[in-house]
RNA sequence: GGAGGGGUACUCAAGCGGUCAACGAGAGCAGACUGUAAAUCUGUUGGCUCAGCCUUCGUAGGUUCGAAUCCUACCCCCUCCA
């Protein structure tokens, strides 16, 4: 086998869709460093596992010797996310976008390396833009044509509606390829249209078109719809070593194999291999801790995955507490402060209404001892553990105010 | 510009003068059962000084003892015609 057929293999691995392969192998086979390109939002610098599946496949272009392009979508970022909602979102200040960009490259760095990775900004070019260019840029594709993108062909057909701005979005997009002269340009396979459109539109501006490799989507915790924060079904790569192992496990054992394939560096074989063994009878549980240890030791490290790992049988087989939990000291009046109040100020319910609603439905207990009287007041000098259903402990002490 | 349809809680979607904090479904949360899995059963899902009270049905006014429901104006969305 040949160096070029083992990286045309490794890139290849997981990947959704590869377009074009031949064009791609030609590309290798000139022996010169790639410029792959990806694109990220400035808005959620809280990068989480979905995000991931991507940058490991950035890091193994790395691997192979070639230059990543981190595009941060400072620009774009002003269209907002054309996917129905959020269609007016206020535009982010430029010492935001900066920070979120600190942030970003905080949280790439852990897997990317920085000495191969480039970060641009697409407002560098398009701020320079100006009417004249945006014309000729909305000029090079049709209405039809942008009309075929399914999420924009639904909405039309769902008499949704669809802002002209957003047309913009892709050829944007499409056209930082043109500015980076991109050779292959990464992406989920929502944006499959979107990277197509800048190999159009490099051929258009007289380049050479991208080669577009599209990842699957990682489903979030609820396996159903994509990891996103806005839907709060992720994993985030910054979460405590104990958060991780909790989410982790509480993902459904058909997700979890979703997740070996997508985030596990582990070989095919050896993923086939557990499949097997949990066929035979082994419980699914103990492989879901090999998948919650290895993305530890990728986030944190091995010995935060050991502890984490003992903490969550501790706490869940045996149910006693987690070690660490917040600590939450609270002023209260002579007269004492009601339970409801002191979760409500603990942070463990939202309003005092949920604290009651908690208590009737039998998920509050102090010191493991379950309460009934959410009403009750605490003085001054009490201290104990509060928990409102499994996950949500806080240790609490009143003082006077 | 003209004609018609529509804006209800996280989402979808009933309600069309009082019994509406608002049917139902999805989703979420909690309890039981478990492997913090799935499935199932039960409860719950605006706020508060919580057997009571207060604020919600696009926005602002009005009619009425009483409005999500009727009237007026405005804003927004969709369809058809131009």
């Amino acid at each position: 086998m040949t160096k070029i057929q083992e990286a045309m293999d490794l890139i290849a691995r997981g990947a959704d869709e590869i377009l074009l392969q031949n064009e791609l192998r030609k590309k290798l086979e000139t022996g010169r460093p790639l410029k792959i390109k990806a694109g990220f939002d400035p808005t959620a610098p809280d990068l989480h596992l979905g995000h991931t599946v991507l940058i490991n496949k950035l890091r193994q272009f790395q691997q192979l010797g070639h230059t990543v392009v981190f595009l941060i979508g400072d620009f774009t970022g002003m269209i907002g996310d054309p996917s129905g909602k959020n269609a007016t979102r206020p535009p982010l200040t430029h010492d935001q976008i900066k920070q979120n960009a600190e942030t970003y490259q905080q949280q790439i760095f852990k897997i990317l390396d920085p000495d191969q990775t480039e970060i641009a900004f697409n407002s560098t070019w398009m701020d320079k833009a100006n009417a004249a260019a945006i014309i000729r840029l909305a000029s090079s594709y049709t209405v039809a044509r942008m009309l075929e993108r399914d999420d924009f062909n639904k909405r039309y057909k769902a008499n949704q509606p669809i802002a002209i701005h957003e047309f913009l979005y892709p050829l944007v997009q499409a056209y930082d390829s043109v500015v980076l002269e991109a050779d292959v340009e990464l992406g989920g396979t929502d944006q499959r249209f979107n990277l197509l459109m800048g190999r159009q539109l490099q051929e258009t501006y007289g380049k050479t078109p991208q080669i577009v490799l599209t990842m699957p989507i990682l489903e979030g915790l609820d396996g159903v719809q994509k990891m996103s924060k806005s839907l709060g079904n992720y994993i985030g790569i910054n979460e405590s070593a104990n958060e991780m192992f909790g989410k982790i496990m509480s993902v459904s054992d058909a997700l979890m194999w979703r997740y070996f394939e997508l985030l596990s560096f582990r070989s095919l074989e050896e993923i086939n291999g557990f499949k097997l063994q949990v066929a035979q009878g082994e419980n699914p549980r103990d492989i879901k801790f090999k998948l919650a240890t290895e993305i530890i030791t990728r986030f944190h490290d091995g010995k935060a995955a050991a502890t984490a790992q003992a903490d969550f049988i501790k706490r869940f087989r045996h149910n006693a507490r987690p070690d660490d939990m917040p600590e939450v000291v609270i002023k209260v009046r002579q007269e004492g402060m009601s339970c409801a109040h002191i979760m409500k100020a603990a942070g463990l319910v939202s309003s005092t209404s949920d604290a009651h609603r908690m208590a009737k439905q039998g998920a509050v207990k102090i010191d493991g001892v379950r309460i009934e009287d959410s009403k009750q007041l605490l003085q001054a000098g009490f201290t104990a553990v509060l928990q409102v259903g499994k996950r949500k402990f806080a240790s609490v002490t009143l003082i006077d105010e």
